[in-house]
DNA sequence: GGTATTTAAGACTATTTTAGTCCGAATATA
DNA sequence: TATATTCGGACTAAAATAGTCTTAAATACC
């Protein structure tokens, strides 16, 4: 439907969540959940997605739960997404040569080729450490916005 | 899942392969399904779509079949694949206000509509008539590369 | 060692979407 | 009237989506 799914969404979501904890801090799927509005149980289907794909690092038992696997400026929106989504193509035409009617005689295939290239490039632009940035701005200035109705 | 569905691809074929026929020419169902390698039923389905978002012309009983209702370059790539998949939009939280988690404080929505701009971009950008201008290019051009290897 | 805590893995389910098929009715031509 | 052709809708099978739930495994702490 050329429309991301609640796996993406909620993926993007808890990554961006353990991407603001400070340092060396254990996240639980419950709190992530809590916070994120993301079913407890659905999350913990997603989280297993993300640490198998590496981006995310889980210790059962007491005192466990997860934390980013690496940097938050080393994972990028596509990354978190394609984890569990898996590889995205806007048109089917672009998994591979024969997918394609009439292949390198159809006029739209680099359409699609170029509508994917820039959907990559945005999403491939903005790692977690960006979004946590971008989040923690937002807050400021809704706070500075709320001072001023006040 | 972030992909076109066939409903998409096969109102595109459809709607070039009408843009393409002389001036005047009436294509039929089978014509087109044959020719687009689109299943003649299911097309059948298509071509009502299209009819009914103003893209096509249909005219019933012997002699009958379609043409485009308007000409070629006022259609593009994007109104053609809305017509039968409805309204795009990448991630549901570019729908309307609230269907957003966290409203205007997500870092992420401004990355979607921005995404989603630069896609509408390129789908807007190429109309039916470019896109059966460039089918030609592609043509005569492959027609070259087999004359030189011969 | 035992107990509490926490994720891992996978089975299970309901609903919706996808990708079609099929048929009878309506409409136009000759 | 016979023939051609789209229209509309009912129908279907398979897959995807969006979850839930239960049992097993690992870890920490007493």
């Amino acid at each position: 439907m050329l429309q991301l799914t609640r796996d993406g969404e909620y993926a993007v979501r808890a990554v961006i969540f353990l991407a603001a904890q400070p340092e060396g801090k254990v996240s639980l799927i419950n709190e992530i959940s809590v916070e994120q509005e993301v079913p407890k149980s659905y999350l913990s289907k997603i989280m297993q997605h993300l640490t198998r794909a590496g981006l995310v690092k889980s210790r059962r038992g007491a005192k466990g739960g997860f934390t980013l696997a690496r940097t938050a400026d080393t994972i990028t929106l596509r990354e978190t997404i394609e984890a569990v989504e898996g590889p995205i193509f806007l048109n089917v035409c672009l998994i591979k040569k024969g997918e394609c009617h009439r292949d390198d005689l159809c006029p739209v295939h680099p359409v699609w080729k170029e509508a994917q290239k820039k959907l990559m490039e945005v999403l491939e632009g903005k790692t977690m450490a960006d979004l946590v940035k971008d989040a923690e701005a937002i807050k400021k200035s809704s706070k500075r916005a709320m001072l001023r109705k006040a």
